[in-house]
DNA sequence: ATGACCTAACTTTTAGGA
């Protein structure tokens, strides 16, 4: 079972680069953030005319994630609890049914992005984080295979970053944030790109100013974060990075792992 | 070169992103 994450910041101007992205790499299971459309807004029937079903948690203008699934969605959950004064649409979850009769249990996470330090937008990643651990240890307890996906918006670690000096004041990478993501994989979580792959300068996300992409000042903040169950049955990972030089891309670049289930 | 972007919206400027 191939599992792709992907921020594709606003479905609508990148629908096209979607579904060039499903004819290539057939995922089997691709989730989406920063839709920036409503649930209504979404394209659906161009995504189902390529044989995929589609759940979806839109908002207005901001935020928004979805499932795409070859395969039968059920036990879809939107919103992550904990908060129920939350309004943001940074959270989806669904059981995929694969026709061997096996199931994984697949989550399109986009966390908040913090900055700038110091203000309610920080605290409100950090408290983000501490219900996403909450929750996470309720699904493992189900002993199931896994697969919590998205724009964590975390840079795990100096080698995730070309310039790590310019970032030690940055939501994405300041200590109280790798701590909290540290904690997440404490719970029993393998982070699937680094359980195949330890070299450094692995990026997601390249800025759109500054000609980042030309110069390779990347970072990576895309993240799969795999069960037990399912780290089990991981056979690779691959960053898509030729999304990237695709006309008018999204900043962030798709990132996927097979599982074999 | 302390430069440089992109998106949505009750749009012609602002807020949010990372």
């Amino acid at each position: 079972m191939l599992i792709a994450t992907w921020n594709v910041n606003s479905v609508k101007q990148r629908l096209e680069h979607v579904l060039r992205f499903l004819d290539e790499a057939r995922p089997d299971v691709l989730c989406l953030q920063e839709l920036k459309a409503t649930d209504e807004a979404v394209p659906a029937l161009e995504i189902e005319a390529k044989g995929y079903n589609l759940a979806v948690h839109g908002q207005k203008a901001f935020n928004g994630v979805a499932i795409l699934s070859r395969f039968p969605l059920s036990d879809i959950r939107r919103g992550l609890p904990g908060d129920p004064e939350d309004i943001q649409s940074r959270y989806i979850e669904a059981l995929v049914s694969a026709p061997s009769g096996r199931v994984a249990r697949v989550a399109s996470i986009y966390l908040p992005n913090g900055n700038p330090t110091g203000t309610d937008k920080y605290s409100y990643k950090l408290r983000w984080m501490e219900r996403l651990a909450g929750h996470a240890a309720g699904l493992l307890r189900l002993e199931e295979p896994l697969v919590l996906a998205g724009d964590y918006n975390v840079i795990p670690d100096a080698r995730d970053v070309s310039n790590p000096e310019a970032w030690v004041e940055d939501a994405l990478f300041r200590p109280e944030t790798r701590s909290a993501f540290r904690r997440l994989l404490g719970l029993g979580l393998t982070e699937a790109v680094r359980a195949c792959d330890d070299k450094p300068g692995l990026y997601t996300f390249w800025d759109y100013q500054a000609g980042a992409w030309q110069k390779n000042k990347g970072i990576r903040i895309d993240h799969l974060l795999l069960s037990p169950q399912a780290a089990d049955r991981l056979t690779g990972t691959e960053i898509h990075r030729h999304t990237r030089s695709w006309d008018k891309p999204s900043d962030h670049v798709p990132v996927s792992v097979t599982l074999d289930i």
